[in-house]
DNA sequence: ATAAATCTGTTGCATTTGCAACAAGGAGAG
DNA sequence: CTCTCCTTGTTGCAAATGCAACAGATTTAT
């Protein structure tokens, strides 16, 4: 547990909190860690989710099972990442997404009531768990916004340039790589992937991109900026 | 002021706080109120945002512009409604999106430094203040990802009936009122306004629906449930 | 009361998209 | 190496959609 701790004490969640008071907040928190194989699901829609996930290792995808049977990449999350904490602080019981692990994963878990709940023996990192909480959603509530920002568009082109624009100014170059297959993107964008594959094609005839597997080089914008 | 104690009072962020409290909480949070006409903005994109706004009296709406100019309804708040606490607490300094009063409008602004920082008086009703807030954008944030299961959607038709299923389970009835005209509903769903109609003409001949105005009547549903 | 503005439905048409099926290339397993 | 699976691009076609323009109805302003 204790080579996780340099990982913690960069994530969010904990920012702020001094190693050595870890062992024994983990231990108020009633924290507990589990290992999961690549596949294996983490936590199911429907299921009682009463713990915060926070990834130690591996990578996880949350996912959304639609009505039609179509899934929804919603997030993708490797070590230092957290899930779970918005239905916690939202006081919602059920879980309205699938977890799973798509890489070999350690994942520690917290009990989410004893995060909100100031305890009796009034630590002195609960304030401060609160705090970095409050940070986390709003901007994980941010995030969302992007996304909708990206799904907005009515074409898939304005989606794609959408989401272009998203990853050029994250990573700071005209020139990135896809953290998504093209079926994966294609969910993500909520479009079908030959639909959007070809859209890629007229893009890279039209001179606006070139690609390679995942690399994508933005050639020039459509719009203005 | 002391008028919209009894709403304050219901108010998600000032739940479980004394209204004897008030006065003193608000001198503490520097709060201050400000009335606005019909259609005059409140708050404009990339403006500074250093105050969380609560609506006392009247309606406002909180747009998205797009690069193209088109505008996207992120939200529509009245009385008791809150914006800009998501920024605040994400540490976004320039609003992203642009609130406009849609009726005449009294707002209560409070700065959000001073709801996040506990003060040197150790006002009791910080903490409580902050778990507020926590909830608040917690659900806000689940009502991010509804609406994100709707614009998903990859066709006309599914969009409205997940928007009709949304607001079916929300009134808890088949037959209800939409709260946006058709050409907002348009923008909402993120479609062209001439071929939604055109859709919710069809679902009427196909006996899915009955529609007058505003209200919507759900006759039957497309998959299950 | 009259005029102007807004809302809603309608229609034709070009374009886009979803869908299904197939093919080429590459990665990984045995 | 060979076989299988996965990824990606390709294509034909029917259906859906965006767009623009128009008309009737309703609301609002003067």
């Amino acid at each position: 547990m204790e080579k996780y701790y340099p990982l913690l004490q960069n994530t969010p969640l904990f920012k702020g909190i001094l190693p050595e008071n870890f062992e024994s907040m983990f231990k108020c928190l009633s924290a507990k860690t589990k290992s999961y194989e690549k596949g294996e699901p983490i936590m199911l829609a429907g299921e009682d989710v009463k713990n915060v996930g926070i990834v130690l290792e591996g990578k996880i995808q949350i996912q959304k099972d639609d009505i039609n049977g179509e899934r929804i990449i919603l997030d993708e999350l490797g070590a230092g990442g957290i899930f779970g904490e918005v239905f916690a602080c939202a006081g919602i019981e059920k879980s309205p997404v699938t977890v799973y692990s798509i890489f070999p994963s350690e994942i520690l878990f917290v009990d989410y009531r004893k995060i909100i709940t100031l305890c009796p023996s009034n630590c002195s990192f609960h304030s401060m768990l609160i705090r970095n909480m409050l940070m986390l959603i709003a901007q994980k509530n941010i995030m969302l916004n992007s996304k909708l920002d990206i799904i907005s568009k009515k074409t898939t082109r304005e989606k794609l340039f959408a989401y272009f624009k998203a990853q050029a100014k994250k990573t700071g170059t005209k020139m990135f790589e896809l953290p998504f297959s093209r079926d994966e993107l294609a969910d993500y964008l909520c479009v079908n992937r030959s639909a959007m594959s070809r859209e890629l094609c007229k893009l890279r005839d039209e001179n606006f991109i070139e690609f390679e597997k995942r690399t994508i080089k933005i050639l020039k914008w459509p719009f203005r900026s």
